[in-house]
DNA sequence: ACCCAGGGTCATA
DNA sequence: TATGACCATGGG
């Protein structure tokens, strides 16, 4: 796949807090949707937390709106860049030890393992691997079990096979997203793979 | 008129 | 532990 998609520098983000936003939006959510709540936010002089935090909540759910489940998502964007302020501001917060920092951001509301990571990962550089839904739909077809795991057994599975670098990290997980976003459509690894018969994109066409 | 999208929480059993 | 309901918009 490395070969297939080369470097892609993912996640698209003009900086952390932006990553961060992005990351909350995106749960359940077509990225395109989240695009639109951004650039929203951006026309509205959203650019950081304290920003974000001035704003009244009804006003944050309007702006936040396209990106569906729009009062949750401003509630939790609320609770997280509060966490943030509260421990100093975004420098401080996403320079603490990877492990610590995952584990403030597993205890606010709506913080989830994957969202979590996608923090640590591409706002703070921390050495984690993201596991979403394609990455098991990914596993399932190529037939390895271990997809079917809780989060943490799948991300130690990736931890276990991949060289320590955060580059790679950052890209096996754009490249597993990318791929699986074309449907498995036009692309060579599909051709390849011994299970491309129970394929939902090739059955579904 | 469906189905799904770069999840997470909560109530049940 | 493991399902199911719920959140809710926009594009195919």
């Amino acid at each position: 796949m490395l070969e297939e998609y080369g470097e892609l520098d993912w996640w698209p983000a003009e900086g952390p807090f932006e990553v961060m936003v992005g990351a909350v939006l995106t749960q359940r959510t077509a990225w395109t949707n989240v695009e639109t709540a951004l650039q929203a936010l951006k026309a509205a002089g959203v650019d950081g937390p304290a920003a974000l935090l001035s704003l009244p909540s009804g006003r944050i759910e309007g702006l936040v709106r396209p990106s569906g489940t729009y009062r949750q998502k401003a509630a939790r964007l609320r609770a997280l860049f509060g966490e943030v302020e509260s421990g100093g501001g975004l420098g401080p917060f996403l320079s603490l030890p990877p492990a610590e920092l995952r584990r403030r951001l597993l205890a606010i509301r709506g913080i989830g393992p994957e969202t979590a990571d996608s923090i640590v990962l591409y706002a703070a550089s921390g050495h984690v691997f993201v596991v979403d839904a394609y990455t098991r739909r990914l596993l399932g077809r190529l037939g390895i079990g271990v997809g079917e795991e809780g989060y943490d057994r799948v991300a130690a599975w990736f931890v276990r096979g991949l060289p320590r670098d955060i580059g790679t990290y950052r890209n096996a997980h754009a490249v597993i997203v990318e791929h699986c976003k074309r449907r498995c459509r036009a692309i060579p690894l599909c051709g390849g793979c011994p299970l491309a018969r129970e394929c939902p994109s090739v059955v579904n066409g």
